[in-house]
DNA sequence: AAAAAAC
């Protein structure tokens, strides 16, 4: 049987790859590792999960020990379509270059320039770069591509889908066409292919077989809800509750508002949660993968920037809250759980307006998914509840009325979209009549500008609160928000005070 | 019906 020893790789890169506990490598770096160490370029067709980054990432830290970078001048540079996946690779060289002494610089939007400045100054022998902000440093004249013997174009269909192939190609001509070039992808349909073979210069082929198909490890079901968010919040929170076995779960939403709306929901429900989209700025982001991946939070309501590509071990759970549009990235999602052949859960709430992507998935995947409770014929008609005659106004969850600890008349100006919120959550389900005017809340606090300070930090950043807080009973009601479980003793008094 | 990425 093969062995990383039999790769070619250097004793430095082999000790660290030993003490990561690896000794038998994966098909794609099997495959790739002894062709990337010959200075060949490489077509790779892998998907996430296979190994791709250490295949990579490996025999470039062997290469590297011949020479040293200079100012300004890196050696390598590795594209990556995503932050976090730059990050993620970063993580790699960290961990697998712990012998060398390399220099490695990540360069990302979102963050200051400085420390990435000074990292390009001092010469770094690898960097790490999302398009855009490596443009930014080239046209700010503190780069010269001239010296990069090694590029890597990772994730090349999803570069594609977002629209970095201009970028991509204008970058390429910016290194020496003697450089070599490792080039992932996914899938390799024919533009893909094309791009390919302008790129690659009489390549070595690896493709390795799509890691055991999601459908065989992760358990799915469809959950058929109404189709007003806050029906589907509802339905959301008891199939989260209803789970014996949850460890922790992504949620994913098709919008960045509601990625931010289910999340501060969810938050204000008790449960253990964080948020990760793209108008977030990085640092919250950066924390927020953190302390899922840490397990201190058991959910991450998220858009498809997690879909692929992130390193998340050990997700029991995936929820999609809406149905995704596009079929394959169904795929993506639940293939965040049930990995390494572990097992996992993969629940989908549909409502009638899904229907076609709904097709569209079982025609992907091959296959019927089961409704755990009846499909969308099953579902009852809009309940009325028997107290629906007196609609409620402010936040507090049915049965929580004789705890003595409403919301009162807290926020009612100034908190108005939280508040919204809140009160769908709670008025529609108990409270038919008050739809009316629960839609015209819905529709006012969608009109509401986005505040941007709130958006981009759903929680501050060492509120150790959260991890207080995921030990409540979750069927507490609504919690204030800022205050985690610390909640002054005259909040607790209905009604008692405006903040 | 979207998301992602530069300031």
């Amino acid at each position: 049987m093969t062995t990383f020893a039999d790769l070619g790789l250097s004793q430095k890169v082999l000790s660290a790859v030993a003490d990561a506990g690896y000794s038998i490598p994966t098909p794609i770096q099997a495959g790739a590792i002894p062709f990337a160490l010959e200075r060949r370029d490489i077509c790779g067709i892998a998907q996430t999960g296979t190994g791709k980054t250490a295949s990579f990432v490996l025999p470039m830290l062997s290469l590297l020990e011949k020479g040293r970078a200079r100012a300004r001048m890196p050696r390598t540079l590795i594209l990556e379509p995503t932050r976090e996946l730059a990050a993620q690779v970063a993580e790699n060289f960290e961990k697998y270059g712990k012998n060398h002494r390399l220099n490695v610089a990540l360069l990302i939007g979102g963050v200051s320039f400085e420390d990435q400045d000074r990292k390009l100054e001092r010469g770094a022998d690898v960097l790490i770069c999302t398009p855009g902000r490596l443009l930014d440093h080239f046209e700010r004249g503190k780069l010269l591509m001239s010296g990069v013997e090694i590029l890597v174009i990772d994730e090349a269909d999803r570069m594609l889908d977002m629209g970095f192939i201009p970028d991509i190609e204008r970058i390429a001509k910016l290194i020496p066409f003697t450089r070599q070039t490792l080039f992932f992808s996914a899938t390799m349909p024919p533009e893909i292919q094309k791009l390919a073979d302008r790129f690659l210069q009489n390549p070595e082929r690896i493709e390795v077989a799509k890691p055991a198909s999601a459908a065989k490890t992760v358990t799915q079901r469809f959950v058929a809800s109404h189709s007003k968010d806050y029906e589907k919040r509802a339905v959301l929170r008891e199939l989260v509750r209803a789970q014996t076995e949850l460890k922790n779960a992504i949620i994913f939403c098709n919008r960045k508002k509601d990625v931010a709306d289910l999340f501060r929901s969810l938050e204000r429900h008790g449960f253990s949660v964080g948020a990760l989209h793209g108008d977030m700025d990085q640092r919250s982001r950066t924390t927020m993968l953190q302390n899922f991946r840490d397990g201190n939070l058991q959910l991450l309501v998220a858009s498809d920037v997690a879909a692929r590509g992130l390193d998340i071990p050990d997700v029991s759970h995936v929820f999609n809250f809406d149905v995704p549009i596009h079929s394959e990235d169904y795929v993506h999602r639940i293939g965040r759980t049930g990995r390494a052949g572990r097992s996992g859960a993969a629940f989908t709430l549909v409502t009638k307006r899904d229907t076609k992507f709904v097709d569209a998935i079982e025609k992907l995947i091959g296959e019927k998914v089961e409704w755990l409770n009846g499909d969308l014929n099953a579902l009852p008609a809009v309940e009325e509840s028997k107290d629906s005659e007196r609609p409620r106004r402010n936040g507090r969850e049915r049965g929580e009325k004789d705890r003595g600890r409403g919301r009162g008349n807290r926020s009612a100006a100034s908190h108005k979209s939280d508040n919204d919120i809140q009160d769908n959550d709670v008025q529609v389900i108990e409270a038919a009549p008050a739809r009316a005017e629960v839609l015209k809340n819905e529709r006012k606090a969608e009109q509401k500008p986005q505040n941007n300070a709130r958006n981009n930090r759903p929680y501050p950043a060492n509120d150790d609160s959260r991890d207080r807080r995921r030990h409540r009973d979750h069927d507490d009601g609504p919690t204030p928000v800022g205050f985690g479980d610390d909640i002054p003793a005259f909040m607790l008094i209905a009604g008692s005070a405006k903040i």
